[in-house]
RNA sequence: GGGGCUGUAGCUCAGUUGGUUAGAGUGCCGCACUGUCACUGCGGAGGUCGCGGGUUCGAGCCCCGUCAGCCCCGCCA
């Protein structure tokens, strides 16, 4: 009687309004309540839940029979009647509370061993530990909470295309057979089987084709484009991942940041928070000076001040020293905070420290004056200059801006961790602009590109490219929310000149600039228009809007922290005869 | 490349100062139960204490190494 065709209903989306109607299911066992006379079952699909009645006013013997011996995730096909419930379903998880499925008929399709991790779990049961789940991946996509997340990716995904067409962009895909650009991260390299020792490289962008796409005409382009970087994982860090990549012709910074905006909203608005744009702007200035990071959490407060006006002569010798040396006094001043214990301000001085600082100065403002550790370092004069009430907190660092503002930036971080601190809103976007050409190499003092060689120097700053590097400007920037870069983008070098002034200036001789990037120079010789682009971080995007804790909630089959895939084993040591195939199979053992 | 945390039954965990036969909950198997929904009750099976070495009369526990997972630094234009 029953069938392996397609069923004709999902267990989780019935409701009243089916009562009476004969349905077809097919689903997995979520869990089973034997009754003796009578069979209770959970039958799940990935809309949800829905009980299974078996009971032998309607149900065939020999089908109740079969009923009290499934097992969990076995998938079966059913066949019934649906009916209100005599009781509503106490169980939040169940998808269709009211209503349940009398059965009539039933078959398994799809026997199951018992379950190695469990799909189903008791109420307030721990999840398997990650390392089982990963193992395990096909069970553990089974589970609602990532069933969701994934649901919610493809509509993020769907959403983004449905926008972007709608401003007139066209999705293009550009190879993933590329050529290696040794910049940047480290690639992932393909080996030819006809080119012997000559490799493709796995795209760590679509960079330099989307600029093609410019040139080619293609006015405005999008891709949904999958990305590869052979460097270490974080939470929020896999070897592969999507980003949202845009470019546009004819247009400015002015042009780009509303495009961005509208697709953000969008994504927002299609996991349910509704946020409003356009957003505001801070300069990377600006955002290194308030919160000591390009990146700044603006649900908080807790902004960084410059104290080293309020020094008075009575502050500590180190404190003049440091300043003498051409460094700043810089500090948090944070109402209430005077609750922290002392464990917490150890705290936060370590995570001073951990960013270079070599200490941290704290004051609290009490009923009897100012207490702490920093009292005499900050001196009476610079203490009583600040506008602090009873039961604040003041946190400084001393020293040079490339020390104190990350150290500050910990240090806030932690503030707004404290328990009772709550964000002032709860979606903060902001824009980063103005971010600088170039920065210096920690270890050799080498001027290198802050983002990516193709970003136009700010059209005012032109003259100090190489005359003075450090205050040129990039016509670049970035889209922040909560902390988190969500992505970045700038308008980019069409002028071959300017482009090659850039690659001598990074030191990339004119012959290796030929034989790199050749054909990106060639092009913007042969016609190119003025063009800007951004590339949205796309699983970190679904990451924070799924509330997950890590990227590996949001990407069906994920890396490990080690790069492996644990259920399906990669990477996999190969035959020696398909290395020599690839012209391999004589390269030394070793691999570093 | 570096630092930290974790690893005991299918799963989640406890395991005292190094000391008898390594426990609990859950899952699994069996029996009972005709409206359960974390069902309930009774019974049962289930262990390479990640792996290797060492110390010790004796190691789940101490030491060394190693593997795996997670977090962080470096790295990630």
């Amino acid at each position: 009687m029953l069938t392996t065709s397609l069923r004709t209903h999902r267990a989780g989306g019935l409701t009243r309004a089916d009562v009476g109607t004969a349905v077809r299911l097919g689903g997995w066992i979520h869990r089973r309540r034997d009754l003796g006379g009578i069979v209770f079952l959970d039958l799940r699909d990935i809309d949800g839940l829905v009980q299974l009645s078996c009971d032998p006013t309607w149900t065939p013997s020999e089908v109740l029979a079969l009923a009290a011996g499934l097992g969990a995730e076995t998938v079966v096909l059913v066949e019934g009647t649906v009916a209100a419930r005599r009781d509503a379903a106490r169980d939040g998880a169940t998808g269709s509370t009211d209503v349940e499925v009398q059965v009539t008929g039933l078959r398994v399709v799809g026997p199951a061993v018992t379950p190695a991790i469990p799909v189903a779990r008791r109420e307030g049961e721990e999840l398997a530990s990650e390392e089982l789940r990963m193992q395990h991946r096909v069970l553990d996509l089974r589970r609602p909470e990532l069933q969701a997340n994934i649901v919610m990716r493809h509509r993020l995904l769907q959403r983004a295309r449905q926008t972007l067409s709608g401003l007139g962009f066209l999705e293009i895909e550009t190879p993933i057979l590329t050529k290696p650009t040794p910049e940047g991260a480290r690639d992932f390299l393909v080996p030819s089987r006809i080119y012997a020792g000559e490799f493709y490289a796995l795209p760590q962008s679509p960079q330099i084709y989307k600029q093609l796409l410019m040139v080619a005409g293609f006015d405005r382009y999008f891709q949904i484009a999958r990305c590869f970087r052979d460097e270490d994982l974080r939470a929020d860090r896999q070897l592969e991942f999507t980003q949202i990549d845009l470019e546009a012709s004819f247009v400015t910074q002015a042009d780009i940041l509303p495009v961005i905006e509208a697709v953000l909203h969008d994504l927002w608005a299609e996991a349910g928070q509704p946020v409003t744009i356009p957003f505001g702007r801070l300069t990377y200035r600006e955002a290194m000076e308030r919160f000591g990071i390009d990146k700044p959490d603006l649900r908080y407060g807790f902004e960084i001040a410059d104290l080293t006006a309020r020094v008075g002569p009575d502050a500590a010798p180190f404190v003049h020293e440091a300043i003498a040396a051409g460094g700043r006094l810089r500090g948090i001043h944070a109402p209430g905070a005077a609750s922290a214990s002392r464990k917490e301000i150890d705290a936060m001085a370590d995570a001073a420290k951990s960013a270079g600082a070599g200490g941290l100065l704290w004051a609290k403002r009490t009923e009897a004056g100012w207490e702490g550790q920093g009292v005499k370092a900050f001196g009476a004069t610079c203490l009583e200059a600040l506008p602090a009430a009873v039961g604040d907190l003041v946190l400084a660092v001393v020293g040079r801006d490339g020390v104190t503002s990350p150290a500050l930036h910990n240090v806030r971080t932690a503030l707004t961790r404290r328990p009772g601190v709550e964000p002032a809103v709860a979606h903060a976007f902001t824009w980063v602009v103005d971010f600088p050409l170039f920065e210096q190499d920690h270890a050799t003092g080498e001027w290198v590109f802050t983002h990516h060689p193709f970003t136009s120097p700010h059209p005012d700053d032109l003259a100090y490219v190489e005359s003075d590097p450090s205050r040129c400007r990039a016509l670049h920037y970035d889209a922040v929310y909560n902390g988190n870069e969500l992505g970045s983008g700038s308008i980019r070098i069409t002028d071959p000149a300017l482009q090659a002034t850039v690659f001598r200036f990074l030191g990339i001789p004119a012959d290796e600039q030929r034989r790199r990037f050749g054909f990106l120079l060639d092009a913007l010789a042969s016609g190119a228009p003025p063009h800007g682009g951004f590339a949205l971080g796309f699983d970190r995007i679904a990451m924070l809007l799924a509330g997950a804790p890590s990227l590996r909630d949001v990407i069906a089959f994920p890396k490990t922290a080690n790069a492996r895939a644990m259920f399906e084993g990669a990477p996999t040591p190969i035959a020696e005869r398909d290395l020599a195939a690839l012209h391999l199979a004589t390269l030394p053992e070793e691999r570093s």
